[in-house]
DNA sequence: CGCCGCGCATGACATCTGTCACCCGGCGGT
DNA sequence: ACCGCCGGGTGACAGATGTCATGCGCGGCG
């Protein structure tokens, strides 16, 4: 490797973002050539800048990162793809493998880890935490239907079924229905704890 | 100021830590002498290494920052007390100003106001967002009693009526009248949306 | 002292929610 | 041709939830 890797850094927090960027300063081998503060705002900025690795946050307005990340391997195939993310919801690995993400970090890991992953991903390695890729494998995939995921996410204001059904045009039967599907294949006990879950699993 | 400014950083995430670490390592005049993953260890790492100032973020395992912020507060007063977090809930920031901090900072602000804020505090000053600040008296006070906070927290889970007054040593009857004045107080449409509402204002 | 707010409770009532049975049309597999 | 699954719908029913009136005892405040 004769030149530096060039980093584009991609988290809505300012704070987090600048720190993470000096963080990777201190490394010599590694520039930080970009910034941006939403998901999408990533495709344009990987194209201007010539940039090697894309450290993509999975929570971002605009797109998700890992939305990002399926649009960058469109059209930027040779970018290398690191997903950093908050949560180590097993849901969330999976969606990003299959977005072509070549590494997946939480944030809850040493910082030593993330010059490490780009360096890695850039070697043609993927990164992943294992004790995560097991917890993805076992919990098996995604259970609920298309819709189902629709109810639930309208359904996570509070929102009553008359309003879901007129938000998404449907009959408030229908609603209940579908909301009745997915708090049984969750194994909740009602729509807040279905929520929850298909949350917490990264389902939703 | 002759020597240094003594550090302590306290946040659960350790890269979000060490890059907010590194990010202060910038600075020639401040230097980060201790850092903490949990709440509850914040006042003994502040008692062992001589802190000047200490920066907590709120959401952390042990202790909240802002319960952290009130035992500094006692058992060090001349601590300087900086708190940062995700969320610019005006209620994290009324109640971390009635924990004594100095400062209150949220995570997307621009990363050269913490160096910034951490001298300011030094001299004496407190460093508040104004949009924030006029958020939280716009607001006003927290409307909801003690019991009605409790019952809120515990059905934040998506728990049945019968399982709150279980846990709670309640009437069914009770759960559900505290939970009613809740709602009207909060302006929402049922439970969960009530849970919402008190959240964001940082109530719960 | 009287009044009010809070904690706690009961009972009655209307509505919302969750479940189930059953219907249709379409699409993919065997 | 048949089965199963999905999207979409209806009707019926039990139980959960939200509201209201009302009651009690306690403590603070004018």
């Amino acid at each position: 490797m004769t030149s530096t890797i060039k980093v584009l850094l991609a988290e809505d927090q300012s704070m987090v973002r600048e720190a993470l960027a000096a963080l990777l300063g201190l490394e010599d081998d590694i520039e930080v050539v970009a910034q941006v503060a939403r998901g999408d705002e990533v495709v344009a900025a990987v194209g201007a800048h010539g940039v090697d690795v894309a450290l993509l946050d999975i929570e971002m307005p605009g797109c998700t990162g890992i939305e990002a990340a399926a649009r960058v391997r469109r059209a930027h195939p040779d970018v290398k793809l690191v997903v950093l993310t908050t949560f180590g919801r097993p849901g969330y690995l999976r969606s990003a493998m299959e977005a072509g993400a070549d590494a997946f970090l939480v944030k809850d890991a040493p910082a030593a880890q993330l010059a490490e992953a780009i360096r890695k991903v850039l070697a043609g390695e993927r990164v992943i935490d294992p004790t995560l890729a097991a917890a993805a494998l076992a919990e098996g995939a995604n259970p609920l239907t298309e819709r189902e995921r629709e109810v639930l996410r309208a359904a996570a204001d509070g929102s009553t079924n008359a309003e879901l059904a007129q938000a998404l045009h449907l009959s408030p039967g229908t609603v209940r229905n579908y909301l009745s599907t997915a708090i049984q294949k969750l194994a909740a006990r009602n729509r807040a704890e279905a929520v929850l879950i298909a949350r917490e699993k990264g389902w939703l």
